[in-house]
DNA sequence: AACTCGGGGTA
DNA sequence: TACCCAGAGTT
């Protein structure tokens, strides 16, 4: 464990929260002080930005405020409604947990977002960060946070060298911004704490000449700080190629609904088979969808990126189809008519081509 | 501890 | 490209 007195730690909290005064970002759930942070933005805004990037997010909780005011008016929406206003943000689990989340605050503490860290960990979604950030943003809790800012700030902080991937260098993490966050204005600290990360301590090229830590700065003293954090490489996303087959009677085009589980899970698509090769296309057709098509004439072709695979898609149009659609497999849609039906962005894209 | 789950920004 | 981003849940 890094030595660290407890002197030192109280200066640069204090330090740090002069920094924040001055150079806090403006985003559209915090609060101007002295006015109080909204729970509900507060755990709508977390949802959004857990793996996202916050000029990702700016737009997509706008939307969802003024869509849903409160979170009685997101607890009574439906799953489907929700998914299509997070269409294109990614990580889809987060819009049914956070869905679940809201349920479940109106059904079990009187819609009132809670706020102990116990209370929060039992909600779908919300995890120890997000307990903490709820707790101490909303209602000043002096919780720790711990995500990739505040892991890069602290290692650097403290020259830490091992993988912060690592289990026991995780907990000391944890352990250290559990020590510095503040009695008064944990919330504060620890936004300054990412904010520090996000525009003055980033991952590269770090703007040590103008950050008020610098002098605090055990990483900088040793001249390692681009090399910090340490992070065990990761895996190569595998190479994968999905068939996505357009279908048209008329004016519409067939669409289905993904599986509960898996990647892109309850988002709806054009027929998209996956790991087949192309010659089954016809026989997975008919025995998934009932149809029998004539042929299939290949369109356009484009790679789509997610954390552990690397997709090719590949688009078909379907002709001279004929035999009737099995039972609930699906629905036919006009291209213009499908703002209740969430997609992903791959699908997206097809469906764009076809206009 | 290892694995899954998206999509975009950045150097 | 490669890495990173206000991580959580399952196995």
């Amino acid at each position: 464990m890094t030595d660290c007195p407890p002197r030192l730690e109280k200066k640069l909290v204090t330090r740090l929260l002069a920094w924040y005064d001055q150079h806090a970002r403006v985003m559209p759930w915090r609060a101007i002080r002295p006015q109080a942070p909204n729970p509900y933005h507060v755990l709508l805004s977390e949802a959004m930005l857990q793996q996202t990037q916050v000029a990702t997010v700016i737009d997509y909780f706008n939307r969802f405020t003024e869509a849903f005011p409160t979170i009685d008016d997101l607890a009574v929406a439906d799953e489907q409604q929700v998914l299509k206003l997070w269409e294109g943000l990614g990580y889809y689990r987060r819009a049914r947990n956070l869905h679940a989340c809201a349920r479940q605050i109106v059904s079990e503490h009187d819609g009132v977002v809670p706020n102990t860290v116990e209370q929060l960990l039992k909600l779908p979604g919300i995890g120890r960060y997000t307990a903490g950030a709820i707790a101490s943003i909303a209602y000043d809790v002096p919780a720790p946070i711990l995500d990739g800012n505040v892991v890069r700030v602290l290692s650097r902080w403290f020259a830490i060298t091992d993988s912060t991937d690592e289990k026991p260098v995780k907990e000391q993490l944890w352990a250290l911004a559990d020590r510095l966050v503040p009695d008064k204005r944990a919330g504060d600290f620890n936004q300054a704490m990412m904010d520090l990360g996000a525009m003055i301590c980033t991952p590269k090229s770090p703007a040590c000449l103008t950050c008020p830590m610098n002098k605090h700065c055990q990483a900088r003293e040793q001249g390692i700080e681009e090399t910090l954090p340490k992070r065990t490489p990761k895996n190569k996303p595998t190479k994968v190629t999905h068939h996505v087959v357009s279908i048209q009677r008329k004016d519409q085009f067939l669409f289905t609904q993904r599986p509960a589980d898996g990647l892109w899970s309850n988002m709806w698509q054009m027929p998209t088979f996956e790991t087949v090769s192309e010659k089954v296309l016809p026989d997975q057709i008919k025995e998934q969808l009932g149809l029998q098509v004539g042929k299939l004439k290949q369109c356009q072709s484009f790679k789509h990126q997610t954390t552990h695979r690397t997709i090719t898609f590949t688009h078909w149009q379907a002709s001279n189809v004929t035999g009737r659609l099995r039972k609930n497999a699906g629905l036919w849609r006009r291209l213009d008519q499908l703002g209740d039906l969430p997609l992903a962005k791959p699908q997206l894209k097809v469906v764009a081509s076809l206009q």
